[in-house]
RNA sequence: GUGGGUGUAGUUCAGUUGGCAGAGCCCCUGAUUGUGGUUCAGGUGGUCGCCGGUUCGAGCCCGGUCACCCACCCCA
């Protein structure tokens, strides 16, 4: 029987071309996090299953993750998302001086079905802070969020961070006189609003309600709302703390210049373990119909390994999603795209030479010079041709009578010039 | 888990009423035995996803099956 030339379904493999683009996009990731002071670290790929089951949702964990028995009889899962090993570090760190601010790039698995956009094996950047109460740290990570889509150099036009706040909704859903049984189905039709047609909505939230028109009503007309500034918003919610909560936060944001947060109560974001305000960014063209990154505050999730409360702050970031969202708006550089993939080309005219084109080339090298040296023992044109489809720019060419002579030929591939010099001129000439 | 689509050369895809298996790109060779991109000439490469059925004859029709893609669900 013959092996099959393709991976699992759904896992991750890079073949250089499409691995340059992906670690382009991770790397600028690290770089805008490092800019605002975060610090990296990892965790492990295989957990217990019981720290998703407690709080990540039942969809997630119950039918979308990989999870096995291992040899010692343990229930472990592949990692879904990162935040609850987060916790758990964050937890058993007793010394640790809070707030932390950290990144991370894990690798993380679910066992969906493919299709654009979502993989079972994928990256997602992850950056929280915890150990603060303040909405600064909310601000905080939203900064960090608009910085990435600046070093991407994508205009505030093409994405929109849409924001909520949990405890505000519930809040007004419960003023709207929605049954609090019922506030969780209410939650997740609001969720749907703009996935189906306004009528079946509308009928879908009635159900929801328990048949409760009125609060339905008041249900849409809350969902409806598009400024804080609304009259029938104020007088709903004049004395709430939550709402107090949301004006402050969006005049935050406003005043740090983020527009490109929106304040939308139909945000609610899936995971069990926001409580406070949350937020995504959603591609504003249709080309990708999902958001990118998701986020929000989440007070619990360090309290279930004892009883220190650490709330914490952060958000997820899809790099497959983000990557599609690059090239959709031709944001991969060229530069990443067609990347040279070394300074100088040694051809080798002949095998009698190759110990010879070996020393130039480590000589070079230990210059920090890129040299890619001749394996293939095909003719010169053709290695010509090798260096040109790798856009190298120039070519040594090694043969026994330059060896001999002690000059070597070196070519410029873009203008055709050649220049002869000695080792130590080519090395001068190229640094 | 639900629905739709597609499987033919390394790749992107044509393939007429059921009658010899095709093209572009890629790759290889040569024109050019020490100098690339362009051009020209030639060439390698296929169990038509797999199994079965109908037929004198199946890439094409029928049944099954597998794989992949897209959408829903959910979410990054």
């Amino acid at each position: 029987m013959t092996l099959s030339t393709k991976p699992l379904s759904g896992m991750r493999q890079r073949l250089p071309g499409e691995f340059r683009i992906e670690k382009y996009v991770t790397e600028t990731l690290s770089l805008s996090s490092v800019l605002a002071g975060f610090e990296e670290y990892d965790g492990p790929v295989i957990e217990p299953l019981a720290l998703f089951a407690a709080k990540s949702g039942d969809e997630l964990v119950g039918r979308q993750s990989y999870c096995f028995t291992d040899r010692g009889k343990r229930d472990v899962i592949l990692r879904p998302e990162m935040t609850p090993s987060l916790a758990r570090m964050v937890a058993a760190q007793g010394e640790l001086k809070l707030p932390v601010r950290w990144f991370s790039n894990p690798l993380c698995y679910r066992y969906e079905r493919p299709q654009r956009g979502r993989v079972r094996e994928f990256l997602q950047f992850n950056l929280d802070i915890l150990g603060s109460e303040s909405l600064a740290a909310e601000l905080e990570v939203i900064l960090v969020l608009q910085g990435i889509m600046k070093s991407f150099n994508a205009p505030s036009s093409i994405y929109r961070i849409g924001w909520s706040s949990r405890r505000f909704v519930s809040d007004a859903l419960a003023r709207c006189g929605v049954e609090q049984s019922l506030a969780g189905a209410v939650f997740s039709v609001i969720d749907k609003r703009d996935k189906m047609k306004p009528d079946a909505w509308t009928e879908f939230l009635l159900q929801a309600c328990g048949g409760d028109s009125g609060a339905a009503e008041k249900v849409i007309a809350l969902v409806s709302v598009e400024a804080l500034s609304d009259k029938w918003l104020i007088d709903l919610m004049s004395e709430s703390s939550a709402f107090q909560e949301v004006v402050k936060f969006n005049e935050l944001l406003q005043g740090a210049g983020i527009h490109s947060a929106v304040f939308s109560p139909g945000v609610v974001r899936g995971l069990d373990y926001y409580t406070g305000i949350v937020f995504e960014l959603m591609d504003t063209g249709g080309e990708n119909n999902r958001s990118l990154c998701g986020g929000g505050r989440y007070d619990n999730l360090v309290g279930l390994f004892g009883n220190k409360r650490i709330s914490g702050v952060g958000f997820g970031l899809g790099v497959l999603t983000l990557t599609l969202f690059l090239k959709t708006y031709g944001l991969i550089p060229d530069s990443v795209k067609e990347a040279a993939l070394a300074d100088v080309y040694i051809a080798v005219s002949s095998p009698d030479v190759t110990s010879s084109a070996g020393l130039l080339a480590a000589s070079l090298r230990d210059k920090g010079i890129r040299v890619m040296m001749d394996v293939s023992g095909k003719k010169l044109g053709k290695q010509f041709s090798e260096a040109s489809r790798y856009r190298i720019p120039f070519v040594v060419t090694v043969g026994p009578d330059d060896v001999a002579a002690g000059k070597y030929k070196m070519k410029n591939l873009l203008d055709g010039t050649v220049f002869t010099g000695s080792p130590e001129e080519i090395t001068t000439k190229l640094q």
